[in-house]
Order: structure tokens, then C-alpha cells, then sequence
RNA sequence: UGGGGAGUCGCCAAGCGGUAAGGCAGCAGGUUUUGGUCCUGCCAUUCGAGGGUUCGAAUCCUUCCUCCCCAACCA
């Protein structure tokens, strides 16, 4: 079985920063589910994402049922996720949590929050509310009761607590900024009175926290150190960081966002899911056609390989769907090691050997693994005169590359004899009712002489063949996105299950519900769980075995035609357009850096964003530096680092950067020594010329000293040199930066690559 | 039209100024008593687009385009 390479993705860099920084000395992180419906393939990303930092860099992870909503939450649902996350195999100890246990707690933060004059109890209604939010676009107005007095706040806070006001009557806000251009930062809602039974808390309380105040401070009472969530939660972020401040817990966990794992052909939301279920498209949380963890567990899906799949799709920030293909191959990946193998008859052809006597019958040994898999183990099965063979490897007409049954043709029995059709037996409709063969006996363990005989098929022995039940399961929807055609129940697939009756090899009469077997040929079948015994076999198909003939025909019939992308050609702006969009204070500098400096249009915008930046920019002039090159180097560096400090607080003055860019101009540096002596300015606001002293940056312009330089660094890359020689040009880079890091960054790269080239081209 | 995110192969995804990783899918061969597995080879002169900086840009600057999220008393 393959083994998914560890990719170091953001949020692994970022526990390995935070833990080499010193940060904390372990990793909590939480799994905070809510118990309102069954998880699903997309939860166990995450929990295989919780679980699996913590165990990775050592710590712990929490399970957290986030139950602040009493009117949707069941116990049915925090058995069941217990249930499903102890399957994946992940264990949280003895760290199993509820919010709810939380409610104390949380009020006494709340009461905090408002005699620091940080929420206030308002008592608009829902639609006031709303409407007083503003829009997008619009900043919000303050309600009328945005002012109340912190006692009567707390009046009335404890007041809501006690029962003493109907639903919706009142809610408590936090006092932040109805103006904020965050939607979430709007004076967001912390406790709503809702007089309904919870079933954990029971009617112990009537008003409940919302979840932006719960959560951060469940992961603080916790001392989560990783708050991880998908990425609706961004806007969240915000306000869980204030929460955390103006609470001030002891611990201050943060909040780490990622993708949220999408599949193609079926659906994750809950809603939909909870739709499929009780509209009864399927027969329940745990259909095997069902992206939840019950269902996969049930149509047989191993946890490991789920477990494989989460960690082969990587973690990142880009919203992506990924194919099912990806997932399908893990499960192959896993079970064609752990599967042992069987015969079953889907669609049972009778074939009646003529050349064997009737009432023999011989017991045959056939391994349980392939010899590749290297497990030991076989199992008998009877022969004799009539089997049956699966409908599909038999063809009256056969198709060109048709290589199993066809009339007067030969084949394999796997296992057993090469047998050879020789008649083909019909009803009065013209309907094949058996096969009549011929086999040839000494052909047993060994290939018969004279002739090579391709196809292999599978069968069963019709004495002692046992009748099974085969769910034949497929994709639950027929498009890529079922959410994206309207009603996504349009698209569900009528052959998401076909039933079929055949029979199995008599070895498989007595095995117990869950057992896995791969039905050579044909795929991977689980012992449904619930519904299979000895009395009556029922299986599942968990997944088809890679198909190498039929693939062309079965090949995505709904894959959406590509919508070519119309390229539009995007015209360099005028002069006149740039002016037209420049601010009052702005326009004299950018008129006079553009017409009296002559710089370009994009240049001269830039470098009059602020009157601060275009006067600093005319004070390096002043000092010194030429016109261009000061341009460009603010353009191009000084930019970069106006992105984290504001031009007003940089350590270091117009002249300092002036004098950089002079050393510049005169050639005393390169850019790439220049970029590190900036850094260090940013660093300590030194002279650039002091740094250029102190850390000897001058540039290395001889070029013996190059020569030098390079030598020893071709003669240990011989085989690279000679690959290069050879026509592979691109490694020119990889010498010009081997080179440059031999000198430190120091080597004049004109001559560096003159000489460079020259050496390399002598042979 | 405000704010917050994201754009690298058909699908995921590394890459953090110096040779465009890897997996899935696909294609072509080899092994094979599973049209499976396994093995080998092929599959991005180019990173959403344009412009710029640099000896050198997927990576830095800049303009633009596209997609996702935010106006539940849900989480």
C-alpha cells in the first residue's frame, strides 16, 4: 500500500513556528461538532486534521460538542459523532466537552463584558435589529438602547436569566462598531432568551450564548492553543479575538482557518443531507450512498483509507473540489491489501461442461491473496459439471477487443480448467438459457499446450454455490455539483442501487456482516452490517475494481462542456484616465512626476498615493538620489515593506534612503545587497552605509576572485555541468544561484555571468 | 459599489528571488491464472491577465480580471 508523503502545509508551519518560538509546550486543538445531524466525509478532514496535529507535534485534542442551540440539538447526534469519530480512529481521552457545561462561565464573562461597558441588553426586535445593521455598503445605525446605563444592563441581563421576558424580547449585544466595515464587528448578538428545553442543560436556563461568544471562550476555558475552522469563518476572526480581549480568559487561543473539503457528485450540507434522509431517497444516515461517516462505514469504506484520502488532498486556504476518483483510489489502495478474495455471480449463464461426468465433483484450492500481496492462505472450491459465470463475460457477437466467452472460443476458468464454448443454448424466445463447454482436464495449475488462451473469467459451482444478495451501489448524483442545478434533487442518480441475486462460492456461506472480499473481476464488497447473515447474504459493493475495458464506454456523460474563458485584452491606462481618479492633494504630484520627471503613468500614481510618500520621495531627491532610480526604488521596495509599518513610524528618513539608493546608482551594490542592507535599515534605522561596513556587503567585481568562486562549484556538480552541456539550458539558473550564495550575495552578477558563461562553455 | 479570502496541469497540491515537487485522472509499454495489483515511460518552456523591478520572477511592485465568504436572535 501506498504511503501519503507528509506535505508541510500552512497550518503545520505554523505549529512548528509557534512551538520553535516558544509559544506553548504543547498542541490542543479541539473538534467542535454540534450535535445536530451525522458527520460527514468534509468533518472527517477535520477531525483527521485536529487529531492528527496534535499527535504529530504532541498534545492533545479535544472533542467539543458546541451545543448553544437547544432547539436543534439531540443526544441521538452526540452518540452517533462519538460513535463515527472513535471509528476513524482518533481518542480524546478523557477530553470529552460540552459547551453547555460552559453556560456558568460564559454568563459570568457576559456580565464582565458589560460592567466594563462592553455589551449592552437591547430590546429591539428581530426585524429592528436587522434593519439597523445596514447593508454592505452601508455602516449600521446604533440602537436606541445602545446607551443604557451598565446597571440597568445588568438589571436587565439578570433579569433575561430569571425568565422574566418572553422570547425575542431582549438580546445582549456586545458594544463594538455599528459602523464597521465587518459585518460580524456590528454590534454582534451574544445571548438570545429562548424558554426551550435543552437536552443536556434541561430548563436550567432560558437564555443561551451565541456561537461567536461561546466558542472562543470554550477554546479558552480549554486552553486551546489551535482554533481551527473552515474558511466562512474568516470574518469570524475578527470578533473572536476582541471577545477573547475584552473577556480577558487566562488563555488566549487563536483562530486558524481552512478549505473546507467539497467532493464532486454528492453533497455536504447538513440541510441536504438531513433532506435525503428524511424524504427517504435514502434509506438513512447510514446509506451507503451517503457521504456521512455512518454511510461510509456501512458501504464498506476502511477508516484508513479515509484517513489516507484526508491526508492525500493536502490542507490549504483555496476553495476546491476534489474528484472521487481520489477518494475511490484510496479504498482500492487499502483494501486490495486487507480484502481477501472470493468468487460471486452477479448475473448468473448457466455453463454445463459436456465432457464432465455427471455427479463427479472435485474440491479445488485457490489462494486467498494474490501472490504480490505476500498473505499466506487459501480456500477450497467444489467444480463440477454445471456453474455459472457472470452474463457480462459471455458475448454471442462479440466487440473487437472482447476477450472472455464467445462461441467456439476458449478461456480460463480462474483457478480451474480452460473451458471452450461449443453450443449455445436458447429458449423459445431466443433468450440464452446455458452455455454447453467443453474443458480440457489438463489444463489444471498449468497453461494447456499449443496455445495461448487470454481471458480468465470467474464462476461459481452450482452444487454448492450459496444465493447472495449484491447492492450494487453507485453515485448518489449524476452532476459534478448537484447544488449548482437547481434543485439538487433533480439530480439525484435512479441507479444509485441496483439489486442483484446470484450467488457466491460456498466458502463465503457462513461469514460474519462486515467482512470484506474482493469479487475477483469485479470490485470490493462488504457484508452489510445490518442486514446480512448466514440465513440470507447480503452485500455490499464498496467499490468496483478499476476498469481497464469498459472505461471509454462508462466515461462521464455529465461532465460539463469547459466554458472557454474570453481573454480581454487589458489596455495600459492613459494619463488622462489615472488623473481623472487621483485625489485633489494628490494631482501636483503626479502632475509634476509624470510631465517634469518624466516618469511612467503607473510610477508617478503610485508615488503620489499620499502626499506624505511623494514629498518623502522629493526629499531623496533633494539629497541626492536621481530621479529614476529613487523612483523605482520606492516603487518597487519601499512598497513592500509600507505594507506592515506606515511610512510615519519606518525607523530610518528620506535622506537615509536616499543615501541607499546612491550607493545604488554608483554601482558600490547590487539590488540584491541592496534588499538586505533595506531590511536592516527597517531593522535598526541605521545609516545604509554603516551597514555596509559593519557586514561588508561591498559588491565583488573582479572577476578572478568570481573565477574562484565558481571553480570548486562545477567541479562538484560535474554531472549537472555536463547535463548542461547537453542542451539542458535551464540549469543555468541553478549555477548562477549556486554562485551567488557561494559569495554571499556579494558577486556583481553582470560579471558573475559573464563569467559564468564563459567557463561553462569551455569544455 | 464596503470588508475579508483565494487563483500553479482535467482534479487536488508543493513552491516563500536561483533546475515548475508529488498524488489522482489520462495515455503508452512490461509482468500477471483478476482487462485488478505492481513496474517503466509520457503528461505545465509556464504559474488568472497586462505592465514594471531584477543578471534572474510562480515568488517582489503595480493595474486589472475571475471565484468564494459576510447584512440568522444558526454554527
Amino acid at each position: 500500500m501506498s504511503e501519503t508523503p507528509k506535505i508541510k502545509h500552512f497550518l503545520r508551519q505554523i505549529i512548528e513556528e509557534d512551538l520553535a518560538a516558544g509559544k506553548f509546550s504543547e498542541v490542543v486543538t479541539r473538534f467542535p461538532p454540534e450535535p445536530n445531524g451525522y458527520l460527514h466525509i468534509g468533518h472527517a478532514k477535520s477531525i483527521c486534521l485536529n487529531f492528527g496535529l496534535s499527535q504529530e507535534y504532541g498534545g492533545r485534542t479535544h472533542l467539543r460538542f458546541d451545543d448553544t442551540n437547544p432547539t436543534t440539538e439531540d443526544m441521538e447526534f452526540v452518540q452517533s459523532i462519538q460513535n463515527d469519530v472513535r471509528w476513524l480512529g482518533f481518542d480524546w481521552q478523557d477530553h470529552l466537552y460540552f459547551a453547555s457545561d460552559y453556560f456558568e462561565d460564559l454568563y459570568q464573562f457576559a456580565v464582565k463584558l458589560i460592567r466594563d461597558g462592553k455589551a449592552y441588553v437591547d430590546s429591539c426586535n428581530l426585524e429592528e435589529i436587522r434593519a439597523m445593521r445596514g447593508t454592505v455598503t452601508e455602516p449600521g445605525q446604533p440602537s436606541p438602547y445602545r446607551n443604557r446605563s451598565v446597571e440597568e444592563n445588568l438589571d436587565l441581563f439578570a433579569r433575561m436569566r430569571a425568565g422574566e421576558f418572553a422570547d425575542g424580547a431582549h438580546v445582549l449585544r456586545a458594544k463594538i462598531d455599528m459602523a464597521s466595515a465587518n459585518m460580524k464587528m456590528r454590534d454582534p448578538l451574544l445571548y438570545r432568551i429562548r424558554h426551550a428545553h435543552h437536552y443536556r442543560s434541561g430548563d436550567a436556563w432560558c437564555i443561551y450564548p451565541m456561537y461567536d461568544f461561546a466558542h472562543c471562550l470554550s477554546d479558552a476555558l480549554e486552553s486551546i492553543t489551535h482554533s481551527i475552522c473552515t474558511l466562512e469563518f474568516e470574518n469570524n476572526r475578527d470578533l473572536y479575538d476582541w471577545v477573547i480581549e475584552h473577556c480577558d480568559p487566562p488563555a488566549k487561543p487563536k483562530q486558524f482557518e481552512f478549505a473546507r473539503l467539497n467532493i464532486n457528485y454528492t453533497v455536504m450540507s447538513k440541510r441536504k443531507l438531513m433532506t435525503l434522509v428524511k424524504e427517504k431517497h435514502v434509506s438513512g444516515w447510514d446509506d451507503p450512498r451517503m457521504p456521512t461517516i455512518a454511510g461510509m462505514r456501512r458501504r464498506g469504506y476502511p477508516a484508513l483509507a479515509i484517513r489516507n484520502f484526508c491526508e492525500q488532498i493536502g490542507v490549504a486556504k483555496a476553495n476546491s473540489m476534489v474528484d472521487f476518483s481520489q477518494l475511490e483510489y484510496c479504498i482500492r489502495d487499502v483494501l486490495n491489501y486487507e480484502a481477501p478474495r472470493a468468487m460471486a455471480i452477479t448475473r448468473p449463464l448457466k455453463l454445463i461442461l459436456e465432457t464432465y461426468r455427471e455427479g463427479q465433483s472435485e474440491s479445488l484450492e485457490a489462494a486467498l491473496f494474490p501472490d504480490e500481496i505476500g498473505k499466506p492462505g487459501t480456500r477450497k472450491m467444489s467444480f463440477s459439471k454445471t456453474l455459472y459465470i457472470e452474463a457480462d463475460d459471455f458475448m454471442e457477437n462479440p466487440t473487437k477487443n472482447f476477450h472472455r466467452l464467445v462461441p467456439g472460443g476458449e478461456v480460463r476458468l480462474k483457478n480451474a480448467y480452460t473451458i471452450k464454448c461449443e453450443r449455445v443454448e436458447k429458449d423459445a424466445n431466443g433468450q440464452i438459457t446455458a452455455l454447453i463447454c467443453s474443458h480440457d482436464p489438463n489444463t489444471l495449475g498449468k497453461a494447456p499446450e499449443g496455445r495461448k488462451v487470454k481471458g480468465i473469467i470467474h464462476w461459481v459451482d452450482a452444487q454448492t454455490a450459496v444465493p447472495a444478495e449484491f447492492r450494487v451501489y453507485d453515485r448518489l448524483f449524476l452532476d459534478e455539483r448537484p447544488d449548482t442545478v437547481g434543485e439538487f434533487k433533480d439530480s439525484l442518480n435512479p441507479d444509485s442501487l441496483v439489486v442483484l441475486n446470484g450467488f457466491v462460492e460456498a466458502s463465503l456461506a457462513k461469514v460474519d456482516a462486515g467482512s470484506h472480499f474482493q469479487f475477483e473481476r469485479q470490485g470490493y464488497y462488504f457484508a452489510d452490517p445490518k442486514d446480512h447473515s448466514a440465513k440470507k447474504l447480503v452485500f455490499n459493493r464498496t467499490v468496483s475494481l478499476k476498469d481497464g475495458f469498459n472505461k471509454a464506454a462508462s466515461e462521464e456523460i455529465n461532465t460539463p462542456a469547459k466554458v472557454e474563458e474570453v481573454q480581454s485584452v487589458v489596455k495600459a491606462r492613459t494619463y488622462e484616465e489615472v488623473l481623472a481618479t487621483k485625489a485633489e492633494n494628490q494631482v501636483p504630484f503626479f502632475q509634476t512626476f509624470h510631465n517634469d520627471y518624466g516618469l511612467s503613468v503607473d510610477d508617478a500614481d503610485t508615488l503620489s498615493a499620499t502626499p506624505e510618500l511623494a514629498q518623502f520621495y522629493q526629499t531623496m531627491l533633494t539629497s541626492g538620489a536621481g530621479r529614476d532610480a529613487a523612483a523605482k526604488w520606492v516603487v518597487n521596495e519601499l512598497m513592500r515593506i509600507l505594507k506592515d509599518i506606515a511610512l510615519a513610524a519606518l525607523p530610518f528618513d528620506a535622506s537615509k534612503a536616499s543615501a541607499l539608493v546612491q550607493l545604488l546608482e554608483k554601482g558600490t551594490i547590487s539590488s540584491k545587497i541592496a534588499k538586505e542592507i533595506l531590511s536592516e535599515m527597517v531593522e535598526t534605522g541605521q545609516d545604509p552605509n554603516a551597514i555596509l561596513e559593519t557586514k561588508g556587503l561591498k559588491q565583488i567585481n573582479d572577476p578572478q576572485a568570481i573565477r574562484a568562486l565558481i571553480e570548486p562549484l562545477l567541479q562538484q556538480n560535474a554531472e549537472k555541468v555536463q547535463a548542461y552541456r547537453d542542451g539542458k539550458d535551464k540549469l543555468y539558473g541553478f549555477f548562477v544561484g549556486q554562485a551567488m550564495k557561494a559569495s554571499g550575495g556579494k558577486a556583481n552578477p553582470e560579471i558573475l555571468n559573464q563569467v559564468l558563461t564563459a567557463m561553462l562553455s569551455a569544455s
